[in-house]
Order: structure tokens, then C-alpha cells, then sequence
DNA sequence: GTAGGGTTAG
């Protein structure tokens, strides 16, 4: 008897390990049928196997759904919560409310663990309407004081950026727990919200602070774009009793790629090694990602290739965009089709890496032959972003043409950025007429956004319509609109110093603008004559345009690099806006002159001057 | 059974 008993367990052990192997519907439903005929089907152990492996996998999660309703006898609370589960964190979470609709009608009797469930399908929807009406319905069953129900009650409402819901269920618990404070924390950090968020967090008893505490906070920080706050509290979090793990880190490194602080996402990556801990796909995303944008190239490469064998998508995308914006086209398309040979299949974002470095590179024709086939061969349906990419490389190939036509026949309309990369084109290839009507769309879009003004005063200066310029500015200075200044960090040692245009709170700044005169003078004796095509504004005199761009900021950056570093010191900058036809010339003079390698980021992508040559190749 | 992470067009 015992030995049939093993026997048949055995074979169900070896039926399961087939079924993991399955990837093909075919396959799976060669398993199934075995497991009919086997009788295995009576076996609640062997059905929820057979459905969590369904649920696991997008392809087969309506194989399960199938199974589930048409194939099984009166299924008990346990299948249907299993499946609700199975389904609320599948590509369709809707499909878990809708399982829900079925389940009221049906003989199972709900339980404490189906509201948990049903609740991280609102999460994962982002949907507010139906969180309230699970709340109202669990509340008339009773479950107003489950604490599982209540906390994923706060989650859902955290997600869907209802703060004060939220809040109005955490004041009303006797004791919150641990989830409880992570959620309401979140909700705040959600909505941008991060005094209070920073409150709530202060007030949360030290003893039940865990590492999801910290990065809940960490992780609001960088997403409200506080990235330096981010930091402090990451080494906050490093001398508290509660060690960062690979998730701390990942949103830690994720700051430092945006402040571009290189120095700090180094120590991460030692502290990484240091306590073991094992860099999984998330991880050597982020360090690629943190690496790349922090100028270091060649330290990114390294950690793609330590990385694991299989390599996610997500790890190769982050290669190919950090080539991107390094202006390395061609490494950027072999590292595409490398990708492809190993068998790994672009996603949505990978092709807008792919094309942006098209764009940044010129390749065009590239461009277009990734962006017509990407249905067809990647089954990615081309987005807004996509479209933008390529309205972005022709204008920027000066096709502007096929770039507008492009916009007008898109399927969807355009928005602000697809405007703002064809103004930006208009001013590069002098096209005013066309500038200057999207330069009036821009302001209608976005009328509290300064840049929006600027350029559309500028591309009417290119044009001489110095009385519409003045008319755009005065618009702006009416709504009160302010442009955000520009502004230049170079890191010396560990600290960094920030520099905006004609600012003079810097402790050394007569030093450095004395500095700046000389090297100055020392490029004007090679031949420099500034570019004041970028400072149009309504000033006629070039008098005052010149004095104006010689207060930009990377150029007291530059001087300070000059000054406080050893000759041949690689001089790295990182700037907020887009780098000023001037500045860019600058630097290329400078590199040459002082022998200096000089990397800068700006707003969007990487220069690297060496010799009196730009990686971008004058074409950004 | 509930809470935290990476890649995305100007």
C-alpha cells in the first residue's frame, strides 16, 4: 500500500517537473490531459500546483482561467482566493475583479484572505473607484478590522494617491503595525507630499523600522527629484541599526545617477561587494544606469559583463542607453543586435533606447528601419515616445519636413516634448516660420513653463521680430513665469560645487571669475570668437549678449576645474539645461589649450571635449 | 494573505 502511495507521488513529482518545463501551449496541454487521465485532477495539492504555475506565466494565465471554470468541480475558498491572487499581479489584474464577480455568485464563502487580494489588483490597476467600493463591501462583511484587509485598504488608497484616505484608516487603528506605517508613509511619498511623509516617518517607532521603511522614504525622495535629501537619508539609514539591502541600494544608486554623483555610487558598489551582497538583474541595472549617467562608460561595460549569463532585458536596455546618451550610435546598435543573437526580445523601452541613439548619432536611416519594423518583428506597438524619437532625429537631420509630417500623421496627438524637440530643430536648421508657430503651441501647452517662453522670444530674435520677442517676454514676466536657471556642478574631492549664471555666493568667486578672464584671453589668442546665436533674446547688442554668455555657468565651472586640478586631470561637469552653442565651443578650445579631457552632461546626454573635439560631433 | 527596487523620447 505505502509503496503505491510513493509510487504515485513520484509520478506526480515528475508530472509537475514536466509541467515547469512547459513554455508552449501544446506542451502544457499534454500535461494537462495526463493529469486528467492519471486522476491527479482529484488531487487539490496536484490542481493548485498545476494553476500557480499557470498564473506564474502571462501566456498561460487564461489557461488557468479556463481550467478553473469549466474543469473543476465546485472549487473552495482556497482555489478561488488562488486564482484572485494568481490574477491580481498577471498583465490583466482586471481579470481578478472580474474572477471576484463570479466568486460572489458561486457556493465558496469569501474569506479574511480574499480582500488582500482583491485589493493588490486595485494597486496594481492604479484604480480608486473600485478600492472604495472592496472597502464598502468588506466593511458590510465585517473585515473593517483585519488588519491584512485594513493595511492593503491603505496601500491601494496609497496608490492611487488618496493621501488623506489613507490616513483616515491608519489614525483609526489601535496599533498600527509595521505594513501600516510603510503604507501611509508611501501614500505621501506617492503624491509628492514629503514633509509629511518625512513626518510620519520621524514619528514611527525606531524599534519597528525595517529596511522597506527606509527605502519607502528613500525612494519618495528620488522620485519627487530630491535626490540629495535621498542621500542624506540613505546614510542615515547606513548608521542606524537597520543595514541597507539590494533594494536600498538600487534607489540610492538610482539618486546618485541623477545628481551624477560618481563618487557615492562607487561606495555603494564597494559596500555591495564589501557585505556580500549578490548583484541580481534590479541591482546591475541600476549601477549601469548610475555609472553611464555618471560619465564612467567603461565602468558600466564591466558591470554588464560581470552581470549574470542570461541577462535580463531590462540589463541590456540599460546598456544601450547609456550609450545612448554617451553619442555611441554604433556601439549602441551592436549591443541591439548582440542582444537579439543571445535570444533576449527588446521591450517597449529597449526600442526607445535603440532609437534615441539614432537620434543622438544621426543614424537615420537606422532609425527609420528599427522604428517601421518594430511591430512587425518586436510586436511593440510604436507609443508617443517612440514617435517622438524619430520626429526628434529628422529634425535634428534637418529633415524638417518629413519630421512635420510625421507629427501630423502620428495616431496620437502631440504633446509637449514632440513640440519642444521640433522648436529645438527649427532654431538648429533656422526654419522661423515653422519655430515661431510652435513656439506659440508651446506656451499655449505649458504657459507656466519659462523655457517654453524663451525659446519662442528667441526663435522670433533669430527672425529680427525684435517687437514680438519683447511681446513674448512680457507675457512671460506678466504670468509671473520664471526660467530655471542654469547651473553647473563640478565635484573636487568629494564636494561639490555649484555654480548659476552671474551667481557670486561661491567662497572663491573673484578668483575664479579672474581665472576665467585669463583663459579667455588665452582662447581669444587662438582664434576664439564667441557664438551669440543661442542668447538671441530681444538684445540687439552684442555687447550685452556677449556679457551675458560669458556668465554662463559651466564656464565658472570650467575655471574652478582649471584651477583646483592637476594638469591633465580629467575635468567632469554636469549641467541642468542644454549646454549653449558658446559654452560647447568653449569647451572644445579649452580641451585643446589646457590639454584637459573635459566630460559634461547636460540636460539630456554626454560631451567628452578632447583635442578640440566633441563626442557629439557639434550635433546635439 | 498586506509594505520598498532598475531601463523610457525634448
Amino acid at each position: 500500500m505505502s509503496l503505491t502511495l510513493t509510487s504515485s507521488s513520484l509520478a506526480l513529482e515528475h508530472t509537475l517537473s514536466c509541467l515547469h518545463k512547459c513554455s508552449k501551449e501544446v506542451e502544457l496541454k499534454q500535461v494537462h490531459a495526463h493529469m486528467l487521465k492519471s486522476g491527479f485532477f482529484h488531487d487539490p495539492y496536484a490542481i493548485t500546483k498545476f494553476l500557480s504555475f499557470c498564473l506564474s506565466s502571462s501566456t498561460f494565465s487564461s489557461y488557468a482561467q479556463d481550467v478553473f471554470l469549466n474543469g473543476l468541480d465546485r472549487p473552495d475558498t482556497f482555489l478561488w482566493n488562488l486564482m484572485i491572487k494568481g490574477l491580481s499581479s498577471s498583465d490583466q489584474p482586471e481579470s481578478s475583479l472580474l474572477l471576484y464577480h463570479r466568486m460572489l455568485s458561486s457556493s465558496a464563502p469569501h474569506n479574511p484572505y480574499t480582500f488582500p487580494f482583491l485589493l493588490k489588483a486595485c494597486s496594481n490597476l492604479s484604480a480608486f473607484q473600485e478600492t472604495t467600493q472592496i472597502h464598502a463591501h468588506l466593511t458590510k462583511l465585517g473585515y473593517a478590522n483585519d488588519v491584512y484587509s485594513v493595511n492593503s485598504l491603505i496601500n491601494s488608497y496609497a496608490v492611487t494617491g488618496r493621501f488623506n484616505h489613507a490616513r483616515l484608516l491608519f489614525d483609526r487603528i489601535q496599533e498600527p503595525d509595521l505594513v501600516s506605517w510603510n503604507s501611509v508613509i508611501k501614500g505621501y511619498a506617492k503624491a509628492g507630499e514629503m514633509v509629511t511623509a518625512l513626518t510620519l516617518f520621524r514619528k514611527m517607532p525606531e524599534a519597528k523600522k525595517n529596511a522597506i521603511s527606509w527605502t519607502t522614504i528613500i525612494s519618495g525622495y528620488v522620485q519627487a527629484g530630491m535626490n540629495k535629501e535621498a542621500l542624506q537619508l540613505f546614510h542615515e539609514m547606513h548608521n542606524s541599526n537597520v543595514p541597507p539591502d539590494k533594494v536600498s541600494l538600487a534607489s540610492a544608486l538610482s539618486a546618485c545617477a541623477q545628481l551624477g554623483a560618481l563618487e557615492q555610487g562607487r561606495w555603494i558598489h564597494s559596500y555591495a561587494d564589501k557585505e556580500r551582497i549578490s548583484i541580481d538583474s534590479v541591482l546591475a541595472c541600476a549601477l549601469i544606469d548610475m555609472y553611464a549617467k555618471c560619465g564612467d562608460m567603461e565602468e558600466a561595460l564591466r558591470v554588464f559583463k560581470d552581470s549574470k549569463k542570461t541577462k535580463s532585458v531590462q540589463v541590456w536596455t540599460a546598456l544601450i542607453s547609456g550609450y545612448a546618451y554617451h553619442g555611441l550610435g554604433g556601439e549602441a546598435m551592436n549591443t541591439f543586435t548582440e542582444m537579439q543573437k543571445m535570444g533576449v526580445k527588446p521591450n517597449a523601452i529597449t526600442l526607445t533606447a535603440v532609437l534615441t541613439a539614432c537620434s543622438y548619432t544621426g543614424l537615420v536611416e537606422q532609425g527609420k528601419s528599427v522604428f517601421y519594423t518594430m511591430e512587425r518583428d518586436h510586436n511593440v506597438k510604436p507609443t508617443i515616445e517612440h514617435y517622438g524619437c524619430v520626429v526628434d532625429m529628422l529634425g535634428r537631420a534637418g529633415l524638417l519636413d518629413r519630421a512635420k509630417r510625421l507629427v501630423q500623421k502620428m495616431p496620437m496627438k502631440a504633446n509637449a516634448v514632440i513640440w519642444g524637440s521640433l522648436l529645438k530643430a527649427c532654431q538648429i536648421h533656422k526654419n522661423i516660420e515653422l519655430g515661431e508657430r510652435i513656439g506659440e503651441i508651446l506656451i499655449r501647452m505649458d504657459p507656466n513653463h519659462g523655457g517654453r517662453y524663451v525659446h519662442t522670444a528667441n526663435i522670433h530674435a533669430m527672425g529680427k521680430k525684435w517687437d514680438k520677442a519683447a511681446e513674448t517676454r512680457r507675457l512671460m514676466k506678466d504670468k509671473g513665469v520664471v526660467k530655471l536657471p542654469g547651473c553647473s556642478m563640478i565635484s573636487l574631492e568629494g564636494t561639490t560645487h555649484e555654480f548659476t549664471a552671474g551667481d557670486r555666493t561661491h567662497a572663491e568667486i573673484e578668483k575664479i571669475r579672474t581665472k576665467w578672464r585669463a583663459v579667455k584671453r588665452e582662447l581669444e589668442g587662438n582664434g576664439y570668437v564667441p557664438e551669440l546665436e543661442d542668447v538671441l533674446l530681444d538684445l540687439a547688442d552684442d555687447e550685452e549678449r556677449e556679457a551675458i554668455v560669458h556668465q554662463h555657468s559651466e564656464k565658472l565651472a570650467v575655471a574652478y576645474g582649471l584651477m583646483k586640478t592637476k594638469p591633465g586631470t580629467t575635468i567632469r561637469i554636469m549641467k541642468n539645461l542644454r549646454v549653449c552653442k558658446d559654452c560647447h565651443k568653449v569647451m572644445k578650445l579649452v580641451s585643446k589649450i589646457y590639454k584637459r579631457d573635459i566630460v559634461m552632461r547636460d540636460r539630456t546626454r554626454f560631451h567628452r571635449f578632447r583635442d578640440g573635439k566633441c563626442t557629439c560631433g557639434d550635433y546635439w
